[in-house]
DNA sequence: GTCTATAGTTAGATAGAC
DNA sequence: GTCTATCTAACTATAGAC
């Protein structure tokens, strides 16, 4: 919870320096959106207010509203900051399918020790469903990207002979994002009854070959 | 995603009137809980207000809070009268596993028909995921009962020898809840791109050798 | 860069007339 | 059973002092 907004000395940008890649006002825009991502995870954005993150970075509502200029911006820039994050994870352009498979538990097992992270998306993906959502396009992008790679992945799957009978690229990326959400929901209501990387690594040995 | 149902209440009990199965009362009732269905499917609870309730139904704020004493009062008999009616579908004593997973995708069938019920349990149940969320007791339970019935009808399809090698009971209970409800999301954000039902027939022909 | 003060809106809920 | 009027509280956002 705490997200050390209280260092109010910048190391080494003293005042002098018009300059300073690391400027105190980026660590201070950092740990607002860490704060932010708690309450927007916390029941979603619309529920979620800029009193409840002013509360946890240790500021006032106009002090937010400094740095971003409103709510909707504030999702915009969370949401921007966890791609940067996740991008690490899953490379994007991976041509090696049973390698992007692998990469799915592991980012199953790594979202286990971030149940925020995991909030955050479970509740926005299923409130931005609305067409008039400030998440809506985001979402809907995203789902696109996704599919896309799985889709890929399955089929450089089925190329080499990995994708069991029955089962097609199309169908097995489809199913394998909705494994993940839906996972996901059941964790976060009982974190005690469900292991998700272990139930994802079930249900990829039952599309694919491959021993993961 | 109606997929179990539990309920106390049945439709004319408790009501002081002498006489009247009919009341009036009991129809503006239903009307205003269809309204509420709406709202409340479009962004949840949190986000959804008295005042939109009382504009789809042509009557004034006071008027709602006459009949249900609360919007919390209001959500929770939402959410009772639906599983009134989802009771009908899938009838919670069937020992019978393969008209049970024959039902489920009649259900999802049936669900790509009202698309404002998916909505509503769809956010919902991401938003009930918060511990202090007044759905979420609901949820917990709804989802503890959906398991067992699904348990018990892969149990005897595996006592039957008709589920797939690797598979068990359990497992299967939860993944299938899972490709439900992932579903839905990518349902509802693009409902051109999937096929509830023939997806997750899909997905019971990998679970099982049943011809679903 | 952060604050206080406040505008302007909307929310859920109550009181009491009819 | 339904309304108008009203209360209280919370929200996003702006203005302007320091």
């Amino acid at each position: 919870m705490p997200t050390a907004a209280d260092s109010k000395v910048g190391p080494g940008s003293g005042r002098g320096g018009p300059r300073g890649r690391y400027a105190k006002s980026e660590e201070i825009r950092a740990s607002i959106l860490d704060a932010a991502l708690e309450v927007f995870a916390q029941g979603g954005f619309r529920a979620g207010s800029l009193r409840l993150v002013a509360e946890r970075v240790g500021m006032s509502e106009p002090g937010i509203l400094h740095h971003f200029s409103s709510k909707t911006t504030l999702l915009e820039a969370v949401l921007e900051r966890r791609d940067q994050l996740a991008q690490q994870f899953i490379p994007p352009k991976t041509v090696d399918g049973e390698a992007s498979v692998r990469g799915l538990i592991d980012l199953a097992r790594h979202n286990a020790s971030t149940p925020g992270v995991v909030e955050l998306y479970c509740t926005l993906s299923a409130e931005a469903t609305s067409p008039d959502h400030p998440a809506h396009a985001y979402f809907v992008h995203r789902y696109e990207v996704t599919r896309g790679i799985l889709l890929d992945a399955f089929a450089d799957l089925e190329r080499r002979d990995l994708l069991r009978e029955g089962a097609t690229p199309s169908g097995a990326a489809t199913a394998t994002i909705a494994m993940m959400d839906g996972l996901q929901i059941q964790w976060l209501l009982d974190r005690t009854v469900l292991d998700m990387a272990e139930e994802l690594r079930r249900f990829l040995r039952g599309l694919t070959t491959i021993d993961v």
